[in-house]
DNA sequence: ACTGCCCCCCTGGTCTGACCAATTTGGACT
DNA sequence: AGTCCAAATTGGTCAGACCAGGGGGGCAGT
């Protein structure tokens, strides 16, 4: 059901990020590379065309080099993920930290600028995550519900263009890989949110960073379980 | 010397930016474009896709829809910015906000994370801060320098590409439209700098922390007068 | 044998014209 | 007025061709 430009680009892109491509080489020729995918030179082309914009590769006439991945777009954080079957722990907690760092900027920037109106929203959000009895995937979708609300509520473009970005790359991941492995300390969660709601209540915003750099710390280890969780459980799958 | 596909991707980017299509509204066919820009169709379809992929509009069997800016992808940054002849003030501060805050993460890291030679190289680069006598443009690219570096040594991909691409779209505005009206308070910026040198060497993270903080609202401040010099001017050529 | 230069091949960029499948849209029919 | 169907339109793909410019290999000069 995906477009032949899109196939060839995947396959560009794969091939590049796990490193059949090294960086400064050159790629195939398009007239190449449409022998190669049986695929009409239009089609090619568009397909390097997204690799370019990418930044995955440089295309010039006289032939296409491939970039290193560290000059790319930011895009390239989910086929990164999607790379493996189970994704790079690493990168899942480099993520996290960012994410979490500018949730906490997001936040602040609402404590500093926003209406009343606006924290109480927020505020509302964090209800859920005050209760014990709702499952796991209530409590994971609780808490994107909250960060994508307070990123909303910054009014900060930059700031919601990176995150949304840096969301919908790693939801796929959260949601298909590790989902079911995902056990959230909901009673830490619970004593962070209240103090949370304090934070935002009295407007304070050294609390508030103290609070969502313990968020990180816990969503960053809840990952990390969830991570190993699903590790073992794919060993034992396969032996 | 462009090429054609990219002068009516960036027409078609313009006018989505600038409001003349609005979010939702049908854009016109290939074959519409094709006539407008006297381009071929195959051209056409590049710069559609191009568009399609920094997320300002859908493209589907039956016709292209216009997407809100707030959905696109970071790149747009850089589209925004050159806009009008003297970019949103409002835009570069949120910018700046963001690149500081993260800036101040990855040296968080370092400080975290990295050798000692890592944080030696940051402290040279922190030299050049320390004097009052170089010139405005040396003391920005020293600014830069320093900033860039401390990405590349947090050793974290989605922050390094996060930042890359904010500066790259940065960059163009802040030496073209800016670079002859920024007057840094180079004093300030010494204080700053010793402190931060400070920092890293007792390996303080709150007191690095807070030094960026400090050297946050001095860009931002930096920026803003920068911007308000450059209004003055060109008010001033245009009365 | 080495070096420098030039020419040819190949590359990407563009164009023409055509076909298919899915959607949209408009009118016909109830 | 509402519903349904068919035609027109749209994006996706394909085939084959031409042009300007870069790269690499072969040739001439040293």
């Amino acid at each position: 059901m995906t477009m032949k430009s899109e196939q060839v680009a995947n396959a560009l892109i794969s091939d590049i990020l796990v490193g059949r491509y090294h960086a400064g080489e050159r790629l195939p020729s398009e007239r190449d590379l449409v022998s190669r995918f049986d695929a009409n030179r239009g089609a090619v082309r568009e397909a390097m065309a997204k690799v370019a914009q990418l930044g995955l590769a440089q295309v010039q006439p006289g032939g296409a080099r491939v970039c290193a991945k560290e000059s790319a777009s930011l895009d390239i954080i989910g086929h990164l993920l999607a790379q493996s079957e189970l994704p790079d722990p690493l990168l899942l907690d480099q993520i996290l930290l960012v994410i979490n760092s500018l949730v906490s900027l997001a936040a602040t920037q609402v404590l500093e600028h926003s209406t009343d109106d606006a924290i109480v929203e927020i505020r509302q959000l964090l209800v859920p995550l005050m209760r014990l009895d709702i499952n796991d995937s209530e409590h994971g979708e609780a808490r994107f519900a909250l960060m994508r609300h307070i990123m909303q509520a910054s009014k900060n473009l930059p700031l919601q263009l990176i995150s949304r970005t840096l969301f919908e790359q790693f939801a796929p991941t959260a949601s298909n890989a590790l989902a079911d492995f995902a056990a959230p300390d909901k009673e830490r969660y619970a004593v962070y949110a209240r103090q949370l709601d304090d934070a935002l209540l009295s407007k304070n915003v050294a609390a508030l960073r103290r609070c969502f750099s313990a968020l990180d710390a816990l969503n960053r280890e809840t990952m990390t379980r969830a991570f190993m969780l699903a590790q073992l459980g794919q060993e034992a799958a396969a032996g």
